[in-house]
DNA sequence: CAGTATCCAAATCGATACTG
DNA sequence: CAGTATCGATTTGGATACTG
């Protein structure tokens, strides 16, 4: 019999694990903070380049663009030119944005939600070493 | 009456969107690539150093060192030292860990389902550019 | 408003050599 | 086996000044 095919996550062969794999580039790029600041924020309506910057804090103006354009890059962001004076420019999801954003969505609700138990354990940490 | 409280989505002041508020530092300790292989891979059995070293593609040795301390100071990973020659230790989750682990393997199972879309975007936009 | 361009300090990371 | 220590190349990213 063949042998039986095991979940992904129990045997690390599977995907993203392996280096060199292109389910990894995507990883790679999710896997940064203001990827999954951003992302998240662009549910519901759009939102222009000043909006982003006032709302996700600590941004700068150069890792705003900087991420906007590697999302849009890769299909999870589409960018409207209003071509307007002045400017008026929109960043919103794409249906493939919007299904990343559930789930990184996720993972800012649940750093919310257990950041309380982290800071705990890091001071128990402190307090042995 | 009051103003409606807004979801935290909805209205960037929230949380993981303010620098500066202790939940940003658990975004920051989730948001690397080795914490979003190396948390996931860690459910079910225990691992060892080396096993890690293997199933990682493409990790170094201090990488994993690292990103395992880390996880550790922060009461998601428990490092068990069996005192043993040749030495043996093992890193198992936290019940914290494990709870964080479910969020994450959706990130990478989205990686791992989307990138054929995420591929076939980049090539249209480098066909444009 | 919505960026771009540039400079440069700091952080990141791999490779290598070494230890208990 | 399970690390630590160190060096140097590369990357990252903020600040600042400028543009259409």
């Amino acid at each position: 019999m063949p042998s039986k095919k095991s979940s992904v996550v129990a045997d690390a062969a599977g995907d993203v694990w392996n280096a060199g794999c292109p389910s990894r580039r995507v990883l790679e790029l999710v896997a940064n903070k203001w990827a999954l600041l951003i992302v998240p924020l662009l549910r519901g309506k759009p939102r222009r380049n000043n909006e982003l910057l006032r709302k996700v804090g600590g941004i700068s103006q150069k890792m705003l663009t900087q991420t906007l354009r590697e999302l849009e890059q890769n299909g999870l962001v589409l960018r409207e030119d209003l071509r307007t004076v002045p400017p008026h420019v929109e960043y919103r999801l794409s249906p493939l944005g919007l299904s990343l954003s559930r789930t990184l969505m996720a993972v800012d609700r649940w750093a919310e939600a257990n950041h309380a138990r982290i800071d705990a354990a890091q001071q128990a940490a402190r307090a042995r070493a």
